[in-house]
DNA sequence: CTGGTCTCCTGATCGC
DNA sequence: TGCGATCAGGAGACCA
C-alpha cells in the first residue's frame, strides 16, 4: 500500500497558493502571455457555454494589458480579477496543479509540464504547469460571468454554517462521503479533508447524508471549518512527491497532522483501532470503525 | 432531478 | 536493471 498518494489541492492549498500570490500579483500588469498547451484553456461565454481557446488574438482572453486587482477564491478555484468589465480567469489546480511566481531572472526548475507563462510589469512570471491536466484555466467575459460561474458551485466550506449545511444534506440519499466531495452541494472539500472531517464529528462515511440528525450536522459543520481551518495555518497538505506547494513554491505541513486520510491499517488516533478504508464513489475512504460507528 | 460509473492523465511503486 | 501492471484522484460526460 502506499503511504500517500500525493498532493491533492483542496480548499486549504488553495487558499494557501492565493494568499501567497497575492503580494506578487495585485497592483501588477500583465505584459504578455507565453501559452505553450492551448488545450489547458477554455472560454466561458456569457450564457455558461465552454469552448476552446481560438487559436488568434487571446491575449486579452488571458488578461493581458490588465492591471490585477484581487484574487478571489470559491471552493477549490481561483480567481484572477482586473475589474468589473475585463476578462477574468478562473484557475483550477486539479490534482496535480501548480501556480506560482518566478521572480525576475528567476529559473524554472521544472520546464516540464508548463503550460501557461505570464509575464508581469514587475519583470515576475507567473506559471501554470499540471502534469496530469486535470486542472486547467477558464476565460470569463467580465465580473457578471464569474458570478453566474460561481452560482454554480454550493457554499464555501471554510465558512459553512450548521443550517445551510443541513438544508444543502437534506434531500441526499447517498453517503455522506459523497455528498461533501459534491462542488454543488458544498465548495472546496476533497478527498482529504472530507475524510479528516468526518473523523472529527465521528461520523461513519457511509452514513446516508440525509439521515444525520441535526446535532450531527451542528458538529459536521464546526468540523469542517476547524479542519480547513488549521490546515490553512500549517500552509496546507503537501506529500512526500512534493507536488503541492504555494506561489513561492513552499510545501504544507499538514499531512503531519491527518488523522485517517492516508493512514488504512494504521491505527485511530484517539482509540487505537485499526484505521478501515473502503470505495464510495470510487474515492478511498478512510475511517475508524469504533470512534464513527461501524455503518 | 438524483446519483452512480467511467474517463481523462502522469508518475510512483511493486512484482517478476 | 528493466518493464509492464496497478493505483491515485477532481470533475465533467454519460447513463439509469
Amino acid at each position: 500500500m502506499l503511504a500517500y498518494a500525493q498532493a491533492v489541492p483542496e480548499l486549504p492549498e488553495v487558499e494557501s497558493v492565493r494568499r501567497s500570490l497575492v503580494p506578487h500579483l495585485v497592483g501588477r500588469t500583465i505584459t504578455g502571455v507565453d501559452i505553450r498547451r492551448r488545450d489547458i484553456v477554455s472560454v466561458v461565454a456569457s450564457d455558461g457555454k465552454v469552448t476552446p481557446l481560438p487559436a488568434r488574438n487571446s491575449a486579452r482572453m488571458l488578461m493581458v494589458r490588465t492591471r490585477i486587482n484581487a484574487l478571489e477564491r470559491r471552493g477549490k478555484q481561483i480567481a484572477v480579477i482586473a475589474s468589473m468589465d475585463d476578462p477574468i480567469l478562473i484557475v483550477h489546480l486539479g490534482m496535480t496543479g501548480q501556480f506560482f511566481c518566478l521572480p525576475p531572472g528567476g529559473h524554472l526548475p521544472e520546464a516540464v509540464h508548463v503550460h501557461l507563462v505570464w509575464r508581469l510589469d514587475s519583470g515576475a512570471r507567473l506559471i501554470f504547469r499540471d502534469p496530469r491536466r486535470f486542472g486547467g484555466v477558464w476565460s470569463l467575459a467580465n465580473h457578471a460571468a464569474l458570478e453566474a460561474r460561481w452560482a454554480e458551485l454550493g457554499p464555501d466550506a471554510l465558512t459553512i454554517d450548521a443550517r445551510t449545511l443541513a438544508t444543502r444534506l437534506a434531500r441526499a440519499k447517498r453517503p455522506i462521503k459523497s455528498a461533501l466531495l459534491d462542488q454543488a452541494i458544498l465548495a472546496g472539500v476533497g478527498n482529504i479533508y472530507a475524510d479528516e472531517s468526518l473523523f472529527l464529528a465521528r461520523i461513519a462515511p457511509q452514513t446516508i447524508a440525509a439521515t444525520i440528525p441535526g446535532p450531527k450536522i451542528t458538529k459536521l459543520a464546526a468540523s469542517i471549518r476547524a479542519v480547513l481551518v488549521k490546515a490553512i495555518a500549517a500552509g496546507g497538505s503537501s506529500l512526500p512527491d512534493g507536488m503541492y506547494i504555494d506561489a513561492d513554491r513552499r510545501p504544507g505541513a499538514y499531512q503531519l497532522a491527518h488523522s485517517v486520510y492516508g493512514r488504512s491499517g494504521k491505527t485511530c488516533p484517539v482509540c487505537q483501532t485499526p484505521l478501515q478504508s473502503t470505495l464510495i464513489s470510487n474515492r478511498t475512504t478512510v475511517w475508524c470503525p469504533s470512534c464513527q460507528g461501524t455503518v
